[in-house]
RNA sequence: GUGGUUGUAGCUCAAUCGGUUAGAGCGCCGGACUGUGGCUCCUGAGGUUGCGGGUUCAAGUCCCGUCAGCCACCCCA
C-alpha cells in the first residue's frame, strides 16, 4: 500500500455504498413524501460565503485554498449559506413556504474521531417563508419519518426540544442579564459533560451572581413541557415565550410522534443562529453522537443573503446514522444478486450464450456469464457466488432440441425450455 | 490544536522471558469435479509486524520519533 486515503475521508468498497444508497434512498423518499423539492450548488465556493457571517476564526475548521486564479476558496462545511444565496437570488418568484432538500457532501478541516470525519453527507431540509410553529412541529416531523422509514422507534432515537426564546425567558427571570446570556447558554449547554462546581466557577467569574447560577442550574434541570410551563408561569412573559413550544409539541402529539418527544432546555446548538425552536435527534442509549440538529433561524436569510424570510431546518449526516443503523442490524442483506446466470457447456454454445444474455439485458434482467470457456461446476459456483436466482445451461444436446434448461438455483428444480419461449418463460419466472 | 491509548495477511486474531523460517480461521486462486452450484476434502497465493531510527549476539516484542486509528478535550455550521 503506497498511498492511503486522507485522514477523514472514505473509500466506499461495494458494500459500504451499497449503504450509503440505501440512506440517501431513504432520505429522498421521506423528503419528497413531504412535498420538498431536491436542488443542489456548488462543492467549492469563494471563503468569504462563510468567514462574512462568522469571523475568520472560522477559518481553521475549513478545507480552503487559494485556486489558480488567486480566488480564496473553501469546499462547502455547511449548506445553509448556499441555500440563502439560492432563495435570494430568485426568492420573488418562489411560491411560499419554499419546500426544499438536498444531500450535499460537506467537508471540514478537524482533527477526526468516531461519528466525525472530515468528510459527510447530510441530509439538508429547510422551509424557508413559514413563521408559525406547525413550521416547527412540520419539519421535526420530517426528521422523526425519516429515522422510523429506517426502522428505528422510540426506543431507539428520541428528539430532544427546546426554544431559544424559553430559555431567554427563564434565564432572564432567573437574575440573569442580557450581556451575560451568551455564558448562561454555554452553562445549560454543557451541563450534562462538565461538573457543576466548575460550570458555576465559569458563571461566576462572567459575573453571574451565586443566586443566578443556580437558576441557571435549575432551568437546565427542567424537563418534560409541564415543568417548563410551570417554571415559565413564574417569570415575566414567560407564557408568551412558552406558546411556540406549546404548539409544537400538540401538533407532534396529534402526528402520533409523541413518544419521541422530549422537552430538554440543555439543546442549545451551538450559540450562533437560531432564534426560536431548537432540537437534536440522538439514539435513546446516548452513546453517539446526535443524528440530527435543527431549529428555527429567522434572521439568517437576511444576514447572508439579503432577503428578510423567516426559516428553519435541519441536517442529518450520514456517519451516525450508519452506525446506528449497523447497532441495531438495521442494514438491508446484500441485494446485489443477478437474476439470471448463463452457462455454456462447450466453446460452441458460447454464442447462443451470448445472445441471449444481450435478449435478456435488453429486456431488463441483470445477466452475467463466464467471461472465458470454463467447466459447467465452475460456471454454477460463480453463479452462486453472485447470489444468481437463476441459471441458463446451453449445451449441444439442449440445442439439438431447440432447448436451453433453466435452473432454479434457490430451490433444486430445472426444466427444458424451447430457446424461443426462454425469455417469456424467464421474465414470468423473476417476476413471481 | 491539546492529552491519553492502540497499530501483526483482504477481515478477525495468535506468537511464552527479547530467541531461530511470524501462524490460524474466514475470504481469495486452483484442484478433487470436462453437462450441474451450495457441502466436504486437498493445494496455493497473500506480510518491509504502519513507517523511520536506536538498544541488543538476537526486536512483532524494549526505547525514541513519526504517521494512522480510537477515546477525551476544543469545536460542532
Amino acid at each position: 500500500m503506497q498511498t492511503k486515503a486522507l485522514p477523514g475521508f472514505r473509500e466506499f468498497y461495494p458494500a459500504d455504498l451499497a449503504l450509503r444508497t440505501h440512506i440517501f434512498r431513504t432520505w429522498r423518499t421521506v423528503a419528497m413524501r413531504y412535498g420538498f423539492e431536491e436542488y443542489d450548488g456548488p462543492p467549492l465556493e469563494p471563503l468569504e460565503l462563510y468567514t462574512a457571517k462568522s469571523g475568520d476564526e472560522i477559518v481553521g475548521q475549513l478545507y480552503n485554498f487559494t485556486d489558480k486564479g488567486g480566488r480564496e476558496v473553501a469546499l462547502r462545511p455547511e449548506m445553509t449559506p448556499t441555500l440563502a444565496r439560492m432563495v435570494a437570488a430568485r426568492a420573488n418568484g418562489l411560491k411560499k413556504p419554499i419546500r426544499w432538500f438536498s444531500i450535499p457532501q460537506l467537508f471540514r478541516y478537524e482533527r477526526q474521531q468516531r461519528g466525525r470525519l472530515r468528510e459527510h453527507f447530510q441530509l439538508n431540509c429547510d422551509l424557508i417563508g413559514e413563521p408559525g410553529p406547525l413550521g416547527d412541529a412540520e419539519i421535526i416531523a420530517l426528521a422523526l419519518d425519516v429515522v422510523r422509514a429506517f426502522g428505528l422507534g422510540p426506543s431507539d432515537v428520541r428528539v430532544r426540544l427546546s426554544d431559544r426564546r424559553v430559555l431567554h425567558a427563564l434565564l432572564l427571570g432567573a437574575g440573569v442579564t442580557e450581556p451575560q446570556l451568551p455564558d448562561a447558554y454555554e452553562a445549560v449547554d454543557k451541563i450534562e459533560r462538565m461538573e457543576r462546581g466548575a460550570l458555576a466557577q465559569r458563571l461566576i467569574a462572567a459575573g453571574v451572581s451565586t443566586e443566578a447560577a443556580e437558576g441557571v442550574f435549575a432551568v437546565a434541570a427542567l424537563r418534560g413541557l409541564a415543568a417548563v410551563e410551570a417554571a415559565l408561569a413564574k417569570v415575566p412573559g414567560g407564557p408568551a415565550a412558552g406558546a411556540s413550544l406549546r404548539r409544537v409539541v400538540d401538533a407532534l402529539a396529534a402526528m402520533g410522534l409523541a413518544d419521541f418527544v422530549e422537552v430538554d432546555l440543555t439543546i442549545v446548538r451551538g450559540l450562533a443562529y437560531y432564534t426560536g425552536t431548537v432540537f437534536e435527534l440522538f439514539d435513546a442509549g446516548r452513546t453517539l453522537r446526535a443524528i440530527c440538529g435543527g431549529g428555527r433561524y429567522d434572521d439568517l436569510l437576511e444576514a447572508l443573503g439579503g432577503v428578510a424570510l423567516p426559516a428553519l431546518g435541519f441536517g442529518m449526516g450520514d456517519v451516525v446514522l450508519a452506525e446506528l443503523l449497523r447497532e441495531r442490524g438495521l442494514v438491508p442483506a446484500d441485494t446485489s444478486s443477478i437474476d439470471v446466470f448463463l452457462a455454456a457447456i462447450t466453446e460452441a454454445d458460447l454464442p447462443h450464450v451470448l445472445a441471449l444474455a444481450h435478449e435478456l439485458r435488453d429486456a431488463g434482467f441483470r445477466a452475467e456469464y463466464a467471461l472465458g470457456a470454463q467447466a459447467v461446476g465452475k460456471q454454477l459456483k460463480l453463479a452462486d457466488a453472485r447470489n444468481a436466482r437463476f441459471a441458463v445451461v446451453i449445451g449441444p444436446d439442449d440445442r439439438a432440441r431447440g432447448e436451453v434448461v433453466i435452473k432454479d438455483l434457490a430451490g433444486k428444480g430445472q426444466a427444458g425450455v424451447p430457446r424461443d419461449r426462454a425469455l417469456e418463460r424467464l421474465s414470468e419466472m423473476v417476476r413471481n
